[in-house]
RNA sequence: GGAGGCGUAGCUCAAUUGGUUAGAGCGCUGCCCUGUCACGGCAGAGGUUGCGGGUUCGAGCCCCGUCGCUUCCGCCA
């Protein structure tokens, strides 16, 4: 260390140790807490590497002046390390063995009093803790998740260099694009009435480098979307692992993504990882077990289809939604006979809750079958369901029936709440799997049009050949997403590379080769100067971090988030700007119809 | 944009379901205490029950409006 870093200190809190005894040491840190005994006085100090116990003696020439210090004071400390006596030894603390006897103190920041407590969770609100951000940053959990964030890079970083990737930077400021969310825009002073946007995702740039040669790439990429908050989004921005890789099919980005992600896990968390490779499960196969497209592996239970057995049954309210076209879905769970007519009539009001018309339910028990619905079904049917289901004594059998997409997502939810309910979700495991085959086009709902369902830049599966001859809702995409334990990580794909594919793509979704021109220029038109085969991914550096964390909150593994409202509550972001900066951009402010008027001070009127 | 929930001391919550002076823990202020580590003990300050209106003999509680926070839906190529 430097005499000038010797200033205010020789070694930090938590890294003084038994090594240290009888050495006369200078330390710097927060006041963490304060025991007082009228004599002898105990004070937690604390720095980023953790606490030391600071024992002051009344004797001292310094100890009057101790009375006007609050907690969360900044202070110097010079003094002694001594052993603690076999008695006073705390095991809870990583320097227990040791104390630091004061001999000189300093203040070097005083504290107000707190909004809300550092040492102890006093579960202060959230737009609390955000206001203050800097002091909850302080406390030991989110400062941990700080630490795991960007110790989680840092490894990524070295990783991706080892497998051959190179990292970019790539512009904030760009164009705004047609497709996708809503753009942050920033007005161009320069060009009156143009606006730059931020980049929702460095798509086009990666996919450019690909094209200019650099084959793999690799950015920590912070991306911007003007879209309200979920407890796993983060409104106004996040930060993605951006991933290209140049001549790779599928299954190459697969291969370096679980490498990656093993890595990840295995180093950051105690939890088992799903082994290599991971499970790769189609897009329709994914709706009709898991009833959405991120399943929760986890979760034990799976769904399957019985429509057949009542396409020609006496219950209507099953044959008739299959006569319709519809279909009936059925979750099994094995062995719960014995739960009471409580459970299943929460979980008949759960279906309802979430759109169902209603939850049938078979339960076996050994002599008798208890249901509600089973006085309409034939013996043939009750047969049909034990070998469809494979159903054993004291299982329960539910039914969902709807038009199959509906029937799906609903069957989805009773999946995942029966779980929940039973606590059948298995614990300590990170549960990868793989979504493939996205569809390349689906129906607009509204308008019956033939439109793109993911990413127009997706490789339709069999390029030319399947977008002229095969029906375009039958076409699948090289489109895939890496989910685990129910959280949709990243979707990717092999890139749309050949112009006249990507011409013919948006033809079938009725738009012509001007608009694509138009909309996609700067890629299009670098396609056509020779383009590798190319695709990538992009996993949430966020949602990674939140699961290695165990939080449910994505809030609380980022420093400095928006709240919901996309407000930075400490740095009082979004805010007004002058008339002369407004003036400067050539922009007029139109307030909405719907103005919040200051309410006037109440005067009371005389009255008449 | 839509639906639900919440709003009481600096913070977290309570108030026997409409009934006397709105309580507790943490924090804060003062005093006592020389081995604590969530130190302990005594005393004290702190409230227009988010705001506005209404019903009622009486409103923290019921009704209407409004503002704020929050969860979900829409949205998230």
């Amino acid at each position: 260390m430097t005499e000038i870093s010797q200033r205010y200190r020789t070694i930090h809190c938590g890294r003084i140790g038994e090594s240290d005894i009888d050495r006369k040491i200078k330390v710097s840190g927060w006041i963490h807490s304060v025991r007082d005994h009228g004599g002898i006085i105990f004070i937690d100090l604390r720095d980023f590497s953790g606490l030391v116990q600071v024992v002051i003696d009344p004797k001292m020439s310094f100890y009057q002046s101790l009375e006007n210090w609050r907690l969360e004071t900044v202070v110097c400390f010079n003094g002694t390390i001594i052993a603690r006596t076999k008695e006073t030894v705390n095991s809870k603390l990583s320097t227990g063995a040791i104390e630091l006897v004061a001999e000189d103190m300093e203040v070097l920041g005083e504290s107000e009093v707190l909004p809300f407590q550092i040492a102890k969770d006093d579960c202060a609100p959230e737009h609390l803790r955000l206001k203050y951000r800097f002091l909850d940053l302080r406390r030991e959990k989110l400062r941990n998740n700080i630490f795991l964030r960007g110790n989680v890079i840092s490894e990524i970083r070295d990783k991706m260099r080892q497998l051959g990737f190179f990292e970019f930077q790539t512009p904030i400021l760009t164009s705004s694009s047609p497709e996708g969310a809503r753009d942050y825009l920033v007005p161009s002073r320069i060009h009156p009435g143009k606006f730059y946007a931020l980049p929702q995702a460095p798509q086009q740039f990666k996919q450019l480098l690909m094209v200019a040669g650099f084959d793999r790439y690799f950015q920590i990429a912070p991306c911007f979307r003007d879209e309200d908050a979920r407890a796993d989004r983060s409104p106004g921005e996040f930060y993605q692992l951006d991933v290209e890789m140049s001549f790779v099919t599928q299954d190459d980005v697969f291969q370096a993504m679980e490498e990656l992600m093993t890595h990840l896990f295995k180093k950051f968390s105690t939890k088992k990882v799903t082994a290599t490779p991971f499970p790769r499960i189609s897009y329709r196969e994914a709706m009709l077990k898991y009833g959405c497209d991120k399943p929760d592996l986890r979760n034990p239970l799976t769904i399957i289809d019985v429509s057949k057995i009542f396409e020609n049954s006496a219950f209507n309210a099953f044959s008739g939604v299959v006569k319709k076209g519809g279909v009936v879905r059925a979750v099994k769970v094995p062995g719960i006979s014995a739960q009471p007519r409580k459970f299943f009539d929460d979980m008949v009001k759960f279906a309802q809750e979430v759109g169902s018309k209603g939850l049938g339910y078979i339960v076996f028990e050994t002599e008798q079958l208890k249901s509600p619905i089973v006085k309409f079904l034939s013996e043939t049917e009750i047969a049909s369901i034990r070998t469809e289901a494979q159903i054993s004594d004291g299982d329960v059998i539910f039914f969902v029936a709807e038009k199959e997409q509906k029937a799906a997502e609903i069957a989805g939810k009773v999946r995942t709440e029966l779980a929940t309910r039973l606590n059948l979700i298995e614990k300590d495991c990170f549960k990868f799997c793989w979504i493939v085959d996205f569809p390349m086009f689906e129906l607009d709902p509204e308008t019956n049009a033939i439109a793109f369902s993911h990413n127009p830049f997706s490789m339709p599966q069999g390029g030319m050949d399947s977008l002229v001859n095969k029906n375009p809702l039958d076409i699948l995409a090289y489109q895939y997403d890496i989910v685990c334990n129910g959280i949709e990580l990243s979707s990717g794909a092999i890139r749309n590379h050949r112009p006249e594919i990507m011409y013919k793509a948006f033809e079938i979704c009725g738009y012509g080769k001007e608009t694509v021109n138009n909309k996609f220029g700067g890629m299009i038109n670098a396609f056509k100067f020779g383009a590798p085969p190319h695709g990538g991914i992009a996993p949430g550096v966020d949602r990674m971090v939140m699961l290695l964390a165990d939080e449910p909150n994505i809030r609380e593994v980022i420093a400095f988030p928006f709240n919901q409202q996309a407000q930075d509550l400490m740095m009082n972001a979004p805010s007004e700007v002058t008339e002369k900066q407004l003036r400067e951009l050539h922009i007029k402010v139109e307030m909405p119809k719907k103005i919040h008027v200051q309410e006037p001070l109440k005067s009371k009127e005389p009255e008449q």
